[in-house]
DNA sequence: AGCACGCCGACT
DNA sequence: GTCGGCGTGCTC
């Protein structure tokens, strides 16, 4: 009997995106799911590594079938899960199968695979709980030990699950977090079943994790890409900060750790729980349909004073600092933008000054000007008006470091920012300045984190400004001592109210339901695409709403060359593969292709779309 | 992506 | 006649 082997090759291109049936040699005795093999393809019949994804006794391919040349791995690296839940991604994100496969794939080392023998007899057990659980949790704000509470929470549910012999996966946005973890499994005395996934790791030592994850349970730990890890009988998936950039690939298809984490969950019937200390605009959606229960503890916050003035540092803040430094103790001021002026204004005509690239320009921490997006530094070319003098619209980082030196010349002045980022202070009477998202460490907590720019930092003309300002300062708030006090300048009316009590799910409830009133995401799910080639993405436009009529609405893009639009998420099966096939027509017919370069960028959902 | 096949114009 | 232009289509 002659045995069929389905092979897919690891290429983005669309053409190439199915299965080749290929004739298996009687010199390979065992051929399994997972496998890689050498295949001759294409005309030249050269060689191409391909994965086995499955085998079968007849093929429906009409033309003569070619022979497997090799087994190049004889340890599978593919499981069965993982490519049913590549397909659900390919599919949700209108990416390819095979670009999945390259990037979930790692590159095999011979080496490693010597001391790794695989056991054919290994089976998954159960196949998780009919019920499974869905959850958000919000962990208290206000931290109990040396380390965040959500890495307490993440540890103490990781041993529930793997003492039962059931796989987790967790999901982490930094490097930084992974080390906060290890020292919250360090003290349940969790050490050998936790394999961790990091640029911190040799090559070698995260391939042997991988072979570790294709055929044993355990707790793998990484970054966004460990959700696509083979972790047989998967029990839990434990996703930190959802809605984090860092969550996101930032290569086709564009992927975000949350919406692959909710199709695993739904695929193998596991449990699911995202954590943060304030949620996402889409675990917000999650929570309001009733998909995602929310857990939250407010046993303990710190206290929180609003100002309604614009000033960063009002009088009573400013005594605030001053006793507090006089008392040894630290305090954090959030400053939302680094250097010395985050934008300049002409002194005569008042317009704002920007580079030749059209951008604006800035004061940079060596008080050079620099535009924000060509990065071009140097001298300032004169207005259009002729003025060369120009004033600074609002400061930052540096120039308020600069002020509070001279201030106050007892305290130890610490800049840190996302430049020159400072992970951890000793504790003293410290004057942090930090930009968002990179304040220091201090044990013991601040006893004041003032978060100077909130006003500005809501007033962004994005959709998603109050979503990422609410987890910067609940991030920042979380450095807080146990009795630390909250400051936030210039907050008014409905926020001010929710962060009264840092109410961070309440604020983005109603943030949420404004979304939903205007039809916007994520209540309504959002196509994007862009091209160099305008005229085929009108093209684009014009048959996309001949073909799909009046649920398609396109929605006004602020970038230039990218079109949006706007559907139901019950809509999406018959919208995806309408839109994917016009994509594909459109592409393989345009002239306008750049070489190397697809002529359309398809993203769906993307966060930062509008 | 490559590479071959194929159907028209310019050329030894 | 036939060499080569790149539009079209396929890769088991």
């Amino acid at each position: 009997m002659t045995l069929i082997a389905k092979v897919r090759i690891a290429s983005p291109l669309p053409a190439l995106d199915k299965e080749f049936d290929y004739l298996v040699p009687d010199n390979i005795a065992e051929l399994g799911f997972g496998q890689l093999v050498r295949v001759p393809f294409g005309p030249d019949k050269k060689q191409k590594v391909g994965v086995v994804v499955g085998t079968s006794d007849h093929s429906s391919f009409k033309g003569s079938l070619a022979e497997i040349i090799d087994v190049d791995s004889h340890f599978p690296l593919l499981s069965f899960n993982q490519f049913a839940l590549i397909e659900a991604v390919a599919s949700r994100f209108m990416g390819s199968i095979g670009e999945l496969l390259s990037a979930v794939i790692p590159k095999r080392m011979v080496r490693v695979e010597k001391t790794h023998l695989y056991d054919p007899e290994f089976s998954e057990g159960h196949k998780g709980k009919p019920e499974p659980k869905r959850e958000y949790v919000q962990p208290s704000i206000t931290r109990k030990q040396s380390y965040p509470n959500w890495s307490k929470i993440f540890a103490e549910k990781a041993r529930d699950y793997i003492t039962d012999n059931r796989s987790v996966i967790v999901s982490l946005p930094d490097y930084r977090d992974i080390d906060n973890l290890k020292i919250a499994f360090a003290k349940l005395g969790l050490v050998e079943d936790i394999h961790i996934f990091s640029s911190a790791n040799s090559a070698s030592q995260n391939y042997a994790n991988y072979l570790q994850a294709m055929q044993s349970t355990g707790i793998f730990v990484g970054l966004r890409s460990s959700i696509f890890l083979p972790a047989p009988n998967l029990g839990l998936i434990l996703v930190l900060d959802d809605g984090d950039e860092s969550q996101i690939e930032p290569s086709s298809p564009y992927w975000n750790t949350r919406d692959v984490a909710l199709l695993r969950q739904s695929l193998e019937n596991c449990d699911l729980l995202f954590s943060s200390l304030s949620p996402s605009a889409e675990v917000v959606r999650l929570v309001e349909i009733g998909y995602l229960k929310h857990v939250s503890d407010q046993s303990q916050r710190p206290a929180v004073r609003i100002t309604e003035s614009l000033n960063r540092l009002d009088e009573a803040t400013y005594s605030a600092i001053a006793k507090s430094l006089k008392q040894n103790s630290s305090v954090l001021i959030q400053i939302a933008n680094l250097g010395f002026a985050t934008a300049l204004a002409c002194v005569k005509c008042s317009d704002l000054r920007k580079c030749g690239c059209g951008a604006r320009i800035w004061i940079d921490t060596k008080k050079k000007f620099r535009c924000r997006s060509c990065k071009a530094t140097g001298d300032l070319p004169p207005c259009q008006c002729g003025e060369t003098r120009v004033r600074t619209l609002r400061t930052g980082s540096s120039a308020m470091v600069e002020w509070l030196k001279k201030a106050f010349t007892e305290a130890n002045v610490i800049h840190s920012s996302a430049e020159e980022r400072i992970t951890r202070i000793e504790p003293g009477p410290n004057l942090v300045i930090a930009t968002p998202g990179s304040e220091p460490e201090v044990s013991g907590g601040y006893t004041y984190v003032v978060l100077a720019d909130a006003y500005s930092m809501v007033g962004a003309p994005r959709l998603r400004a109050l979503e990422k300002s609410l987890l910067l300062w609940a991030n920042a708030i979380e450095k807080a001592s146990e009795t630390g006090v909250v400051i936030f300048s210039g907050l008014t009316d409905q926020l001010a109210e929710s962060m009264k009590d840092l109410q961070f799910f309440e604020a983005m409830r109603q943030d949420f339901l404004e979304r939903e009133e205007l039809g916007l995401p994520p209540t309504r799910r959002i196509a994007s695409v862009s091209s160099n080639s305008s005229s085929d993405l009108e093209l684009l436009k014009v048959e996309l709403i001949q073909a799909l009529g009046p649920s398609i609405s396109p929605v006004a893009s602020a970038e230039p060359k990218t079109i949006h639009f706007c559907f139901n998420y019950s809509e999406a099966e018959n919208i995806t593969p309408l839109f994917r096939e016009l994509v594909s027509r459109i592409s393989s017919k345009s002239k306008n292709r750049l070489p190397g370069q697809r002529l359309f960028r398809v993203r769906m959902d993307d966060p930062n779309a509008i």
